[in-house]
DNA sequence: CGACGATCTTGACCTAGGTCATCTTAAGGT
DNA sequence: ACCTTAAGATGACCTAGGTCAAGATCGTCG
């Protein structure tokens, strides 16, 4: 399952240096010739459907994975078998980072609708970071904004009403859409409303009725899974 | 603040060769003469008394640090001036790494008790790692496990109740103290019920109240900071 | 196209833990 | 030793969000 096949003939991009995300993505730091090395390593993966795993938690840890397309959620699952959603990944995105510790994944990662994903083997990454200093650098930064973005959830869980916290999601979700160059006022949300629910420590009703109470504000128009900000000062006010 | 004098002379230990941590901390993965080229790159601080800071949040990054003895906590301030406690550091632990990603160190640190710790530069440890794989594949595993144990401490926020969460605290300084060849069962709490009550995301009545409660239920002897647990199966099972 | 299951919404009610207020105890400072 | 301040414990009360139950919508597959 967590090893896929190297070329795809459904992929016009064959590269890293054609491919959209590359601003965002791995090459971010690095020169051409450096993207060509780092091309060499990186398994590109067929379309995966809707809820398909890219790997499960306790499987070995061979690599970590980048979104080309399409997203992908994290979860893990406790002893007493409850699922607590850890992350959301847009394109551009890299996850799979918790593997590295303990030598297989913590986490379970799965597609929340048609995705692809470009593979990256670790071991391999770790030798050409040892190649290319600022590929070992953008790594470093990359785990450890992974740290500070749990960091921030840390804190969202523990001190932030419901409110704050869909608020909280609505804006990053908005941010990363603006970091793609795509609209940061009308999108659609890939998960469910148990996704995120759970992603925030909520039950399913609450996230319900914070939309409700949203959409009476004038703060949200909401259609399902797509989402138009109306009023971004109370957005960001009540994120904080 | 964040720097400091290279060499100490109340230090008796002056590398990490002799130094009693030196099975938990970064020379964990490293040969004998490995060690002395990181001994050359690592500054040993003098004692820092209680409620001293070792950085501040916004301060430029420079380095990460180990403890070598007492405690240290992290913390961030949100927009609105409320803390978030985000770990507590005993001897053997490194930290420091969210400062990597946005080049100054997002939480502050500071000596829960009296305490010394060793500082790390990072530019230099990024050197070294390209000269000694074995480093940059442990400092790597040690960023990892800082992001697991981050999502340990979601999943307890998101999903478990007051006395779980006071629980597994317990356990987990329990079991940091066992690898350190302390009592496991017999400890003294570093940090005040305030604190413990803001990393789990509860007040301090609730704190106190759940020690309360385990008193009764004989699965602990509080006696202020000082801890025995009583019953490690039921402890256990409420962590779970 | 129609029916079944999944997802979402809404309402009524309940409880874990927060808030506020009081008291006790411990720890520094002079 | 005495005073002051911080830390901790405990009780009475309140509320945000959980639980449970009922509908409403949507999407899919025969």
């Amino acid at each position: 399952m967590s090893s896929m096949d190297a070329k795809c003939p459904h992929n016009t991009e064959t590269n890293c240096g054609d491919c959209r995300m590359n601003a965002l993505c791995l090459p971010l730091a690095l020169q051409t010739n450096e993207v060509a090395q780092l091309d060499e390593i990186i398994q590109r993966g067929r379309p995966l459907q809707k809820d398909r795993h890219i790997y499960n938690a306790g499987e070995e840890f061979k690599s970590v994975f980048a979104v080309r397309s399409g997203s992908i959620k994290s979860y893990t699952v406790s002893n007493d078998g409850q699922e607590q959603v850890t992350g959301f990944h847009l394109p551009g995105e890299i996850f799979g980072m918790d593997g590295i510790a303990h030598n297989h994944y913590t986490n379970s990662a799965l597609a929340m609708e048609t995705a692809a994903v470009c593979e990256i083997p670790f071991s391999r990454l770790q030798e050409l970071s040892i190649a290319i200093p600022s590929l070992q650098n953008h790594f470093f930064q990359l785990m450890s904004k992974e740290i500070t973005n749990d960091q921030h959830l840390i804190t969202l869980l523990s001190k932030n009403s419901a409110e704050e916290r869909v608020a909280t999601l609505l804006l990053s979700i908005s941010n990363r859409n603006l970091r793609r160059k795509l609209s940061g006022a009308r999108f659609r949300l890939p998960m469910s409303r148990a996704d995120i629910g759970n992603y925030l420590g909520l039950t399913v009703e609450t996230v319900s009725r914070v939309f409700g109470r949203f959409q009476k504000q004038d703060l949200l128009k909401v259609d399902k899974k797509e989402i138009e900000v109306l009023d971004f000062d109370k957005l960001r006010a009540l994120a904080n």
